[in-house]
DNA sequence: GAGTGGTCTAGACCACCAC
DNA sequence: TGGTGGTCTAGACCACTCT
């Protein structure tokens, strides 16, 4: 089994470094090196127990500590495994380009689509609301203004991806497929454009954090894994922000790709 | 004291989930509804086991749980404080724009002037050695080729906050002081451009991740803060790749703004 | 010196999984 | 049923900070 190749260093106890960090950094260590590649099966607690010769709370803070780095997960009854990357998922910068609007189709299917993975979207709710602060500034409106506000999350071959919340004008949403689950063909951005708000530019927001309890739930993360919050503006041909996005999505299957300007 | 605002629940027992978590849960919420404000001292780990009446390893268990959220921070001696976010750094998708090198600076220098901090860059180390095989594929070029890599680490106020790694192919580089330690005013993209290589974009592929031990030491950060990294390509009017910048910055520091088209 | 968090022990019982 | 990880107890000693 891998504990051969595994426990093969021992404590040094004349070292001020903590028995469990000393611990941690052996097992980084293999993983680093390739003796414990992804989905490997680390040594089981007992068998770290008897190779080190300490308590089990050690053992248990050492194993604790690789899984906020996000290197193992620990299935309770099966054993502690090498963490597998899922696979990445690039964002380029061109997403919500008009040409990718063309086909009727929204940039999420889209983009599902070159990943040969089959979208589906659920927990679609859709309500009317004042907007938050941050929302209300980037809109460009009063803080009791009213918002359309769009829910739901995204997710790919049955397993949840990402979740967004999209904030629209009131005046720009009623009497349009907007405030319906179903927004049709190309999604809320086509409606935006047939009723005249020809879309000129985005920005989008880029920050990292650790998930919120509610995240973890929503998005099925494990430990250690951060996500990235993107907040996207929409600005129509006048200039006027149209809609905002606030997107959550797990950092591991993401890379986002941008293209900066040098002139 | 704070404890009298925070200690107000007790655990429920006939719930199944954890105690640990559910005192979590508590602080948490506390935080979260404003009763623990940034920078508030938690009651010390004897207040809650006197309220709760659990065992302190139950106690930790819930204090490390929000820590690795980046929610508190445990100082040694001191006490548990609610974490105190960092003043944001806004990184806009035109910093490296050629304007901003008119005058002789630097990118980290022109912004460090925005935040009225005192910038400093140390650890800087240049040489010339085989590319890896991430960055020889950005810059096309062979595995084997030559590349100069400058490594550095930024600071503002004293503090670190980002540390970086150039790559330039060494044909570029050779006989320019690329090759120094410190490459002059405007840094390498001046002297790229110097030498008819006038940069004509950038790409940036944006990922995000919990650190490693090295980058806990190289940007002190706390548990529970994820990092960006950003991999930059620079490219000259020609279509060359004349740069790869591998970045690592703290994510709770850092709000990325970039521009998106929509034609 | 008093109070704080950091590490570690040696047990116990439980829940989940695979055989 | 045996092995795995998850939770919890009741201690101990240590290192750091502040007064």
């Amino acid at each position: 089994m891998s504990a051969d190749a595994v426990l093969t260093q021992a404590i040094d106890p004349a070292s001020d470094r903590a028995v469990y960090k000393q611990i941690a950094d052996h097992l980084r260590e293999a993983i680093g090196r390739g003796r414990l590649k992804e989905g490997d099966q680390l040594p089981s607690e007992a068998q770290l127990i008897g190779h080190y010769g300490v308590a089990r709370m050690t053992i248990r803070s050492a194993l604790r500590l690789l899984e906020a780095e996000g290197l193992i997960t620990a299935e309770h009854g099966r054993g502690v495994y090498v963490r597998a990357r899922p696979p990445v998922r690039r964002l380029a910068s061109d997403r919500f380009a008009q040409r990718h609007r063309k086909e009727g189709k929204a940039a999420f299917i889209a983009e599902s689509e070159q990943v040969a993975a089959t979208p589906a979207v659920d927990m679609i709710k859709v309500s009317e609301a004042k907007p938050p602060a941050e929302v209300a500034d980037r809109l460009k409106v009063d803080d009791d203004a009213r918002v359309v506000v769009r829910s739901r999350r995204y997710l790919l071959d049955g397993r949840p991806v990402e979740t967004a919340i999209s904030y629209i004008p009131a005046d720009l949403a009623k009497g349009t497929p907007i405030t319906d689950p179903n927004p049709g063909p190309g999604g809320i951005y086509a409606r935006l454009e047939e009723q005249g708000h020809t879309l000129a530019r985005f920005t989008e927001e880029v920050s990292a954090r650790m998930p919120t309890p509610q995240e973890v739930r929503l998005l099925a993360l494990p430990p250690g894994v951060p996500v990235f919050r993107l907040v996207r503006t929409a600005y129509d041909m006048d200039g006027r922000a149209v809609e905002v996005c606030d997107t959550i999505i797990a950092a591991d299957a993401y890379l986002l790709v941008y293209e900066l300007p040098a002139h």
